[in-house]
DNA sequence: TTGAAGCGGAGGCATGATCTCCGGAAAGCC
DNA sequence: GGCTTTCCGGAGATCATGCCTCCGCTTCAA
């Protein structure tokens, strides 16, 4: 319908795509190691640029990341797809949550944003793209025997934001501590455990619980309760 | 050796007396639903009044929080030294991290102290007091064979923190959602698991990973490797 | 009744992030 | 080489926000 040549208005000089280029691969590093509160102009010190240069290429840092991420996001939904194929369900689940956590610890940005730090739509866009594969994986276990059975997709979910709160944790200096704890949950997913004493997180639930998390720290909608419930002027009565 | 009567230098007047029990309940609620995020101002005026009110009787929020945790983690602290007197040792450690956690869940700037996120030192004290009392709990049910052999004190840090992490994400209308994933953490902890890929972080370590944990979206250290990595004045070299 | 103690909250100070602007430096075309 | 276009750099304007002070007014209590 439209024509096709949309996509390239002008070639860019060639300083510029170089630079670009730097921007792209020092935003990588930055937002791996520092997550999105890193700002544009940290992007562009690290990539040896002024701040100008990155606002010219990049309206803001969220433009940048979100190109960034999709890619890896992909990479994501990929290996869901793939655990599909293995042929023991038990291998296949594993498999699956451990490529997707080797990405999410190496990446604290992205980790931000598959929890919904910024911004709960993102979020929200990869869930629905990672739901369906993931309950299709746990089911097959479950058939097969190799999980209990009031496992519930979204405990894959917690399982896999407890991890990332131990890579928060343990850092570049135990980068691999989260396979021990992963060890651990696994093994309480098998079958004849404990009976759990609360109910799974139905899916929107478990979508609000995400959109809704109040990240330690995160700046939160202000205290609209002041004084409602309080002792209206206190000690310090009208008359 | 000195005099006691410091305590008392004057017995404060009846309004400001009972002004300062407002702020003090109104702090309790407010961090522990919105942790030390809230500032002094939010705490006045959820009390119903005035900043200058909060700021005549306390310097500034952390004064105040940590009056008011001091007594909470007294608490946590007895909670193990009672757990070590239930006659069955796994009971006795399931009893601990219960309790710790109940008190935990409720009050998310407890959670944020307990983390170190703002202050490693008063962290590091309560650490002190605690990781003894967990280490004979944890060896005790270890001996009666309730508990995998190559399990590690540290262990039972990184669980709490992973319970932690689900009562952020449940949030309010799931709280007790953390005794789902408790339960099959503990299970993980069980004699007969999965062998670990990984070795625990020593208790040194452990401190130090609290400590220098990067809490999802704190304030860190600026990048300090600016340009220094990177090309140069990158595509605009000097002649 | 009257001075001391206490109150309220506007606003000053500080911090830090985001993004703009424009003089000057390449790039690329002739 | 000359000349236009594109791009660069980074100081600093703008905005947001949190912390805390200050001072005119209110309330307490002797």
């Amino acid at each position: 319908m439209t024509t096709e040549q949309v996509a390239t208005p002008r070639p860019l000089r060639k300083d510029a795509a170089r630079n670009r280029e730097l921007l792209i691969e020092a935003a990588r590093e930055v937002f791996a190691r520092r997550g999105l509160e890193a700002s544009l102009d940290d992007v562009a010190h690290h990539a040896g640029l002024g701040v100008g240069t990155a606002y010219r290429h990049f309206a803001n840092k969220y433009e940048l990341a979100s190109a960034l991420m999709e890619q890896t996001i992909e990479t994501i939904v990929n290996s869901a797809e793939q655990a599909m194929l293995v042929d023991d369900p038990w291998e296949g689940l594993v498999a699956f949550l451990e490529a997707s956590l080797v990405v999410q610890t190496a990446d604290r940005g992205l980790r931000e944003v598959l929890m919904g730090v910024h911004d709960p739509q993102k979020m929200a866009q990869v869930h629905d793209r990672l739901f369906g594969p993931i309950s299709e994986l746990l089911h097959r276990a479950q058939q097969s025997g190799a999980v209990r059975e009031d496992a519930d997709a979204t405990d894959l979910g917690f399982i896999n934001g407890m991890m990332c709160t131990v890579a928060d944790m343990a850092g570049d200096s135990s980068p691999d501590l989260w396979r021990r704890y992963l060890t651990m949950c696994l093994d309480g997913l098998r079958p004849g455990g404990t009976a759990f004493p609360t109910a799974a997180l139905s899916e929107p639930e478990f979508r609000d619980a995400m959109a809704n998390h109040k990240h330690t720290l995160t700046r939160t909608t202000k205290d609209t309760s002041a004084g409602q419930d309080a002792p209206a002027k206190a000690a310090t009565p009208a008359s």
